[in-house]
DNA sequence: TGTGACGCTTGATCTGGATCAATGCAGGTT
DNA sequence: AACCTGCATTGATCCAGATCAAGCGTCACA
């Protein structure tokens, strides 16, 4: 039962649009997209790919958008898809039988959804912005998978990667206070959106709401935006249309223990 | 700075003694032990390997044991060997620099450090008992990784698995009540020794500390004494040397959401 | 130009778990 | 035996963040 709302535009800010709102070349074809043109290969999954195996990976594509609150997969579903997010911004969240609601991480252009190759989802993934993804039949990537090793691999670097992050998340979930919560996350999304658009800006682009960032750092919606205001109250940030714009990095930083 | 202490068993229940005390046939040789004998084979790294493969391991393995309190890597640590557990039980620790602690998991015979593949830990191991590990070169490794796509593949199996305990873990640490943390902890340590020694016991042995078990779950020491002594008062469970014994277990199952 | 829904903010109050402070207890050492 | 050291337990008190309860602004649609 998907709600379609193919008008609205996605939620980021100005200097980051261009990077979320899906691609125009590509967002309604069927058949998988141009590799040649793909803004994001560099960064996914596709970046370990020689150019002449580009064909085959096109071959066992397909783009699919999707609309903002669109389920992309729900954690009872089989897997029987994974994806490339090429455009957009998803939540990947657990839900408990009591409405209680964990939000494990968002997926942003670049990230993989289905690295640990498993048959079961463990986790559903909602569009919070429009999206455009690739999708890969799970069979394919599998048998690529198995003829290609250095493939494999790439999962494996990215599948490791990812549990770094949920190693460093389980840090924050289980010993920082709600001031170095919020300020580690926003430093986080920062580091995230400058690997993908490729430049450092004091522009964050936020496009989930409160209710996701409370349930990704083990807080209430409440917490989270009395401790953004007080923020901004003491001039660390500054609240912007669909983001916030730090203002005093060395704040930041002295707030996130981790890094 | 290892303070050694070689006299010391290892703190378990009396049913999980034979797994936990270092293999009396292996603990100190220096050469890799016979993977013929390996009481952890079959739920270790080596599962994926066959009989005539087996002689490669035991060239590029050496049996390593740690005593109580020996840290085995730290996490500013280059990544030079990797270890699989033959028996005892560490800590994966993280700690931050004004000196609060995450425990990101513990370690029991059979899981392997160094799933990652990469060049730097991501934490400090530290060992709780007495432990034997057979120790591989870094270097080794990757190579049988390059050469056995199926020994990859098994890794890659296992750092998946790892992914979603560690998720599993998020929701823990984020949305659990401190009663709900404790009972899905010990349901939790009961499945995994289960696996070790085949049959359920509702036995379960804590070789760990209470302050252990309070930085794994995001909780002061206080709290997680006040909560099992409280359970024990209700009748839910009984506290045993190095451990409890699970006396309802319908409590504990009611208790844990996610399961 | 209303109006209703939704997301965000703000204030008042409450409380689960943290903090502070002893005490107990088992093992190891002299 | 006396002493020490490192857990674990237990009680008293505190407080960061949750909960409860309004309001407010924006936008879609009538």
């Amino acid at each position: 039962m998907l709600k379609v709302n193919e008008t609205k535009t996605p939620q980021t800010v100005a200097d980051h649009a261009q990077i979320v709102r899906p691609h125009p070349h590509c967002a309604h074809h069927i058949k998988g997209d141009d590799c040649r043109v793909c803004q994001v290969r560099p960064l996914g999954i596709c970046a370990v790919l020689e150019p002449d195996e580009w064909a085959t990976i096109e071959q066992i594509s397909q783009t699919v958008p999707f609309a903002e609150r669109d389920t992309l997969v729900s954690e009872t579903d089989d897997c029987t898809h994974f994806y490339s997010i090429t455009a957009g911004v998803a939540r990947l969240i657990r839900h408990l039988p009591d409405g209680r609601r964990q939000v494990m991480g968002f997926a942003l252009p670049g990230d993989f959804l289905g690295l640990s190759l498993g048959k079961a989802w463990s986790f559903s993934v909602e569009a919070i912005t429009p999206m455009t993804t690739c999708r890969f039949a799970r069979h394919a990537i599998v048998q690529l998978v198995d003829q290609k090793p250095h493939f494999l691999m790439r999962m494996h670097e990215m599948a490791s990667a990812e549990l770094n992050l949920a190693q460093d998340h389980m840090v924050l979930l289980g010993r920082l206070t709600a001031e170095e919560k919020i300020g580690t996350f926003l430093l986080e999304m920062r580091r995230r959106w400058a690997r993908i658009d490729g430049h450092t800006s004091q522009n964050v682009p936020l496009p989930m709401g409160r209710q996701d960032i409370a349930d990704y750092l083990g807080l209430t919606i409440e917490t989270v935006s009395r401790t953004i205001n007080q923020m901004q109250r003491a001039r660390h940030l500054v609240i912007v249309p669909d983001g916030i714009r730090l203002m005093d990095a060395a704040y930041f930083e002295h707030l996130s223990p981790s890094v």
